[in-house]
Formats: C-alpha cells, structure tokens, sequence
DNA sequence: TGGTACTATAAGTAAAACTTATGTTATCAC
DNA sequence: GTGATAACATAAGTTTTACTTATAGTACCA
C-alpha cells in the first residue's frame, strides 16, 4: 500500500456531505439508505485518516469544526465535478476534440478572450477558458486541468512543455502627465515619495517581476497597495492620482479612462514583457502551433493602439513574434 | 446500495491514469506495487460501470479511445483537486495574520475595486485587494489568507463568520435583440438549439447556481462554451451572437458594446443573486460593517445604469441593502 | 428524572479488492 | 511462417473493507 495515498475516496465524501446536509449522522443514514454505524464509522474512518475532528462531538445539533466546513466546500465541489464526468465521456465517443481547457492570463483578456474563444469553439466540442494568474495557470497545466495556457511567464524550469513565444512588450510607467518624466532610475524614489505608488501583488507574475527589476536597481519603494489584475492597479492609479509600473497591455485591458495620465518609458535598463502560449509537449499535435498563429494575427492589430497609447518611441519595444520558433 | 452511485471511485481513477502515464498495464501495476491483474481488473471494472470503452485492445502499444481520452482529462484534473483538499483542512486550523488582505469578486472589480481600495487604504497601513471567483477567495478567508472578502456566496454553511449583505440582483438573459423574448422556460431549450450558451464555468458560484437553476427547470442545454469571468462571458456572446444566464453587474462589469444585444427577463421563477461582504467574525471589530456601509453606497450609485441596461421591469428586482443587518 | 433521539463500539457477515495461477493474444526477431 | 517475449484476460482463492445487527453510552427535553 503506497504511503501518498488519498485519504478519502468519492464514497466516504458522499457520506460526509450527507450528514452536513441532514444535520445528524442517523438522518444521512437513513437518507442514504444506510445504518447509522456505518454512517458513524465511515465519519470517524475519514477523520482518522485526515487526522482531523470535522464535527464537534458533544454539541447536539451536530456542529461541524473549521476544517469540517473547509471540508465541506471542497467536498461537494469536487463531487459535483465527479458526477459530470460519466454523462460527459458518454458524448465524447463521436466528437472532434471532446475538451479544450485553455488559461488566459488576466491582461489579455480585453485582447483575446473573444476571438479565441471563437477558435477554440471551432476546435473542440467543449471549450473553456479560464482568466487568472499564470502561476495558478501554470499549475493547473501540468495537472492537466488546462491543456493551453497563455502567460507572462516560459515556465523555462519545466520540462516536457512546448512554447510559442507571442509577443514583447516593454514596461511602462504610468502616472500624472503634469508632473516631470523620471530621467534616473533614482527619480523613481523621489516620485514614490511624492505619490503613492501602486502595484501588482507578488503573486502575479508581473509583480514579481517588477519587485525584481527594482531590487536590481536598489530602489526600496514603499509597498502601500497593491492588486492582482491590471484592472485594479490601472483603476486605482487613475482613482488615486498615484502612479505604477506596468504594461500597455495591461493599461488596454483595464479600459479605463486615462484622464490626466501619461505613459512614460521607464528609466533604467531594459525592461520587457514577455506573453507565451504553452501547452503539454506532443499532447495537441499541430493546434497549440495554429492556435499560437491565430493570437500572434490578432495581436498585430494591436499596435496601433500600442501607439496612441504610448507614442512612437516606447511602441518600438513592442514586438509580435513573426517567425514561427520551433518549440524547444 | 443506492443507483445513483458514481461509476468510479478515486482508487480506480488513479490506477487507469497510471496506466495512461506508464503507457501499459503491467507497468502501472509495478508502480502502484500492485500485480498486473489488479489493474486489468480494475480498468475492467471502470469501463463495465461506465459503459464505455477506455482503450483499444489489440493495439499492442495501448490506445486510449476518445472517451479514455476525456477521461485522462478530467480525471487528473479531479485527482489533483482532491489531493489538495487533505493539506488544506491542516492549514484552516490556525494560521493568522496582520495585514488587512480584500477578496473581491470578479463581477465587482470595475464597481468597487478603485473606491475599496481608497477605503482600505485610509484604514490600513497596507492594503491589498485581490480578484477572482469567490470559492478560491473563502478558502483564502478561513485559511486566513484573507481578512475580507466580498462575493456572490454567503458561505452559510460555514460557522464563525459574520455577514453584511450588499445587494439583490436578478439573473437575466443577454441574447440578440431581434430574437423574440423566450415567454417559458422550456423556450430556454429552443433557443439553445438555434444559438451557442456561453457559460460561466462551474468553477465559479454564478456557474454553479446558473447549473442549479436550469436542473430545478429540467433544462438540460448544452455545453459549448464556457468561462470563469464576466468579461469572458459578455464579450463571447457580443463577439458570437450567442446568448448567456448573466446577471446585469456581470455585464457592466465586462464594459464592452452591446449593439445588437438585449437583456430580456429569465423566464420561470425568480432566481437572483446575493452579493455579501464576509469576515471571520469578530476579528476586526466594527471595520467590516463600516466596509459594508462604504460598499452599499457605492453600490447604490449603480441603479441608474441598471436602468439603462436592462428596464426598469427588471431592474425593480435590483436591491442594494438598506437596513443593516446584524451579522448571523 | 426518566424518555427520546442521537452517537459509539463490538462482533459477525457480505462484498470488494487483491493475489496466485494459468490461458490467450499481439509483436518481433529470425 | 515459427517460436520467444511481453503484454492482457480470466479463474479461483485470500485478504481487506464496508456494512449489518446488537448493545452501550450521551446530550437534550419535558
């Protein structure tokens, strides 16, 4: 018997859920069709093996602990996951593709959900995609929750995936146009002085990025507010009146009106963006190639955009690949 | 035993993924230290329940069919949830901290995040909101990864909270204009069947109570489509010509043009959504119920676009919270 | 203070999961 | 083709698990 086995099966959650949503364990038991030892065992089994109380013992109308509800969320999530499955490999007998998962990460969204949802849909008899973060992406691709992800992020540690680079875009800072333009990596700490700088959290790609670069130039600016989406920082720095660092990209998607800001290039080294479409290696055959194909065409029309938004100079950076790069 | 029994349990998923990852049976059975006719029994077992062939006798280096296929799919991605589940309920026992960490829901982001985060600045020394589907965000909460958190889930099965309601809003249709108005709900099927259902992805609770609600109705629609935000929804039926179960702040949420499309009453019984502000209870004083004063009011600013967009039939069932209500 | 309705434990039984043993089939080297 | 090899399937026996009946213990209510 493997040590890093479950421990519980569908079965024993079945039971779990029944006596939360009964109230008592002898109700599930009768609702299950059962006796009630074998509800109390099957309870007082997955606790022992979780090595957790779910229910208070003692207080009468059954009481569930912290980990107990925590328990309960997941539970029935998972089962009413479960219970889909059957019905739906039934239809996937005749199909093209039965399934296609796909991970957009959030500052694409605005640029690409649609489009690439109607490709998808052309593609595969199912399609779902999920917006989010890439590292949660990330992970969900190598469980084989996603089987595309479309990130800030090569993931260049992990073997086994096939990359199709998409495009590079520089960062940007983006603040008050009245005030002056940094020219010095220094004046960026005079400015955060200034205003309040907003950003992204450390659990997005691109706030660790941007958490690095700065460490690189040995600027420690104060960490006031910060955001997961591009939404957020972009709202909050037009709200505010503060400023960030952040991408074109990311400024489009939140579609927000700019009034009174400006793109300026950010002062210091180079500093770019890099967005990939991955996918399992050998999984898909040639789709994550065409579907690659397909994102770079849409985001080409993105650069004029790119310019208004940022004037001539800073768009330059901006780059949709245009050579098909063999995956490594 | 019941009928209504899963046709698998998770033991019997992990043996056919392992005999997917080892590319043979017999493999399998040496990594999960079992004997070979373990396995075959098992997948044996797994294909007789589900009623559906797994894989291709007689092609030596074994085939997965195109349900084996799907199954590969959604079985890792149930697998990985479920072994999640066990550290976690490990996590939700202690753990605390400092800093005062928002969850916001999704369909929120463009109506509250910008003046929340004003708000949690002013009575925090470092605020960071996030933005997501409200499960990830309880989990966060209880794990105390959150200190807040607002979403369309009142987690009323979870002890130890405390809950501001904010407002009422009702589900509605967002389809063409020019279709005529679906008077019954099995009028929902017809439509169905001329035009593709965008989804919210079950992951999400909107998803989820849209599937709920259609199941009440014996509706069983199709599954083309599917996304885990508002903005994916509306601008796939804008960019489609589909229809979607939405609610209005899901479509003011996504902020894209709507030409040739109108929100028209769900038909059937009522069926709304509930958005609430949520805390471990008594944490933080009397922070949460002044967040939630803050967010009503802001809330209330809306109705009048809700006007806009959907008439005021519909929009009557549009309710932001006015009393306060004592926390359960 | 019993009566009721629940939960826990013990011991036995039915069902399942797994084992060994053996037969069958596809693939490959010759 | 032919036999060797490595895989899968089936049969029969064994261990383990899940469930049952029977009984004792515990919180709650009148």
């Amino acid at each position: 018997m493997p040590a890093d086995t479950l421990p519980f099966d569908l079965r024993s959650l079945e039971m779990f859920l029944a006596v939360c949503d009964a109230g008592s364990m002898a109700a599930a038991a009768r609702r299950l069709a059962l006796t009630q030892p074998a509800v109390s065992q099957a309870v007082a089994e997955l606790e022992r093996r979780i090595g957790i109380a779910l229910f208070d013992r003692g207080a009468r109308p059954l009481a569930l602990t912290a980990a107990g509800g925590a328990l309960r969320q997941r539970a029935s999530a998972l089962l009413s996951e479960a219970r889909q499955i059957a019905p739906l490999l039934r239809e996937a007998e005749h199909a093209r593709l039965p399934l296609l998962r796909a991970g957009l990460v959030d500052s694409l969204s605005r640029a690409l959900m649609a489009p690439l949802a109607g490709k998808l849909g052309e593609m595969a008899e199912q399609a779902s995609i999920l917006s989010g973060l890439t590292a949660s992406h990330a992970g969900a691709l190598l469980t084989r929750q996603l089987d595309l992800l479309v990130g800030a992020d090569d993931l260049d540690e992990i073997e086994g995936l096939e990359r199709w680079p998409l495009l590079t875009e520089p960062y940007v800072l983006l603040m008050p146009a009245a005030l002056p333009v940094p020219a010095r990596p220094a004046d960026l700490a005079q400015l955060a002085a200034a205003l309040p700088l907003v950003r992204f959290s450390a659990r997005s790609k691109t706030g660790m990025e941007v958490e690095r670069h700065l460490r690189r130039l040995r600027l420690d600016l104060p960490r006031r507010l910060e955001f997961d989406t591009p939404y957020g920082v972009t709202a909050s720095v037009a709200a505010s009146g503060g400023f960030a660092i952040t991408t074109p990209l990311c400024i489009l998607e939140a579609a927000v009106a700019l009034d009174g800001l400006a793109c300026r290039p950010l002062p210091g080294p180079a500093f770019t963006r890099h967005l990939t479409l991955i996918a399992r290696r050998q999984e898909l055959g040639r789709l994550p190639r065409e579907i690659a194909g397909f994102c770079r065409t849409h985001l080409a029309g993105l650069a004029e955009a790119f310019d208004r938004l940022v004037g001539h100079e800073i768009a330059a950076t901006f780059q949709v690949e245009g050579a098909e790069v063999q995956p490594a």
